[in-house]
DNA sequence: TTGTAGGCGTTATCAA
DNA sequence: TTGATAACGCCTACAA
């Protein structure tokens, strides 16, 4: 005879005698005016003694929208990914909104893990996707738009610029280092791009090059590492040194993080002294680079940001016009000046 | 006329000019094999003619379970939950289960944040929750349990042992350290705690003491930071150094790295070098830990296999017998030595 | 200000 | 092997 389990609006309004409806009304901010205000006070008083839960399922499947989001990113473990979370969380939360998240990164490479993980997606009805995996111009993120999901793109963009995105500036950034090592009185610089493949690697390495043009000067070298990791870094940072006979330089400019302390132990290894003899700034600003050995000089990107403003974006386009702007955000970074970097010999 | 959104089941039917319940049966893997073959051919046709995707919610509604689980954690920009939640995810994902994530600690400190998200997760159904949140005897968590939610806690425990939970052996982690250190040559060794109100902070300190009498030794100091934090690790760094006159030690177990790597700082302003004049071990071994200078030597922690193995645990507990053993299961961890250890001189 | 009726898309239980 | 029917819990017209 007792439910023991959760009461539902039913099992409140019979304990109330009165309709299920004006309950449902009662609970619902934007329409609880509609109640007399005692009649307000005995349901709310009912709920709590019941302990009522409202059934997000149930109202899911009701009006048609799951309150929902999904966020697709590569690798939870990379650092620059939880402040972005964070960010979007807290947007997200502010409208009762809750994220589903996906790694799209498998660790055993078991491929087509970003399908599967749209269509999960897609079954949960998310209302609209935040999308911060990193390789340019993906099918099917074209899929997906062009069944019209509703997305905003996170620290990368389109092939195309067709969908709106929160980026850092990257050509401020490149500049910012650019500029910091050629104050120092750095003339050859090289660069250690990242994979082509991502968004970024391409902006960076364009930017690197846009800075060195503004300031007259033309790279000493540009070598691409075939990933943002500290391995890579290293092995591309050995190709470099491989090539000081055909034109030395006394700075490097890291289009991550990783990349530069794969260049660190590289430099370490080859026994070229930073910084005194090579100075190097990297990018992201991730934890712990203040203790690392040498602190590392670095970009720091707005990541917290970056995910509340995407969120904010997409909340706005889902509550607005539906064809509202698809405004391409560009955060502006910061030169975080450390050890790593300082005038040449 | 057309049904431009995403077609339901009736659609399908329709299309097909059979029943819908046939066609929910098609799309059950469970239930498949009721249906004839040729038949199902032609509805999986359909449903990928006519881009079907099941409605989460309204199966969810339909039977009750959101096949959906509750995650809390106090933050995941904290370098060590993103292995977990990876692990988590891994699991969940296997059966078909989504996270749904919560940070507890919010940047702002507007209190009541963890019974905010709890009702949030309850109204979405949640079938269990996975709590890595670290403070012992909250009341929240009491009031929870009583309401009979399925439970996992990770890398901590209640105060009362009643709930299962995964954690990392602490008592062998601290005996890993200690015998490290007593190999090298030490005797006289200090201990920075962590804060007494979180799980680990108590766990560590109680496991240390003990793995210091199995040597037959005497703690040379406990002195306990009031974070795990950097700067807090620094401090506590600085009164343990102030005590050195009633006791002279040559190294130091930190309750986890931040503290450790504060500790180093501390060090290092007060010209003792580490690990020539003092050894020092973190816990944890975090991302970059092997970057610092110097490299420090820490217990890992298997985050990856803690958050798989608990997530396994509450489906378990989920799909078995309902009152399926509480276990608490214990992970290994593992010592990894670096450079911040050495012989006392 | 409150009640009534119907539907959201699926699953479960019968019946055929 | 398939079909019919009734939930699941909430929301939204519309009627009272």
């Amino acid at each position: 005879m007792t439910r023991s389990l959760t009461p539902t609006l039913q099992d409140l309004a019979q304990h109330l005698g009165v309709h299920k409806s004006t309950v449902s009304r009662a609970m619902d901010p934007a329409r609880r005016h509609l109640v007399k205000a005692n009649l307000l006070e005995r349901v709310e008083a009912a709920a709590r003694d019941l302990g009522y839960r409202p059934n997000h399922a149930a109202a899911a499947l009701s009006r048609g929208r799951s309150k929902t989001i999904g966020v697709l990113l590569p690798d939870i473990t990379n650092p620059v990914f939880p402040p972005i979370l964070r960010g979007i969380e807290d947007a997200l939360e502010a409208d009762g909104y809750f994220a589903l998240l996906a790694n799209t990164a498998r660790l055993e490479n078991s491929g087509r893990t970003v399908e599967v993980a749209v269509d999960r997606m897609q079954a949960q009805r998310v209302e609209g996707f935040l999308i911060a995996t990193a390789t340019r111009d993906d099918v099917w993120l074209e899929n997906l738009r062009q069944r019209d999901a509703r997305i905003v793109l996170i620290n990368r963009t389109d092939g195309r610029g067709r969908l709106p995105a929160v980026i850092s500036d990257d050509m401020l950034g490149m500049r910012l280092a650019v500029d910091h090592l050629v104050d120092l009185g750095h003339s050859q610089i090289a660069h250690l791009a990242g994979p082509e493949s991502f968004s970024t690697g391409m902006a960076r390495r364009l930017g690197f090059e846009q800075a060195m043009r503004s300031q007259g000067l033309t790279p000493a070298h540009v070598v691409m590492a075939d990933a943002y990791a500290i391995e890579s870094g290293n092995l591309a940072m050995q190709q470099l040194l491989a090539l000081r006979s055909r034109g030395v330089f006394t700075a490097v400019v890291a289009a991550n993080d990783l990349i530069a302390l794969g260049a660190l132990q590289a430099l370490r290894n080859a026994g070229v002294a930073v910084p005194t003899e090579m100075s190097i700034v990297g990018h992201n600003d991730m934890p712990l680079l203040d203790q690392v050995h040498p602190p590392l000089t670095s970009v720091r990107i707005q990541h917290y940001q970056m995910g509340y403003t995407s969120a904010r974006l997409l909340l706005d386009a889902l509550h607005d016009s539906p064809g509202s702007q698809d405004a391409t955000v560009m955060l502006p970074p910061q030169l975080m000046v450390r050890a790593s970097t300082a005038p040449p010999v």
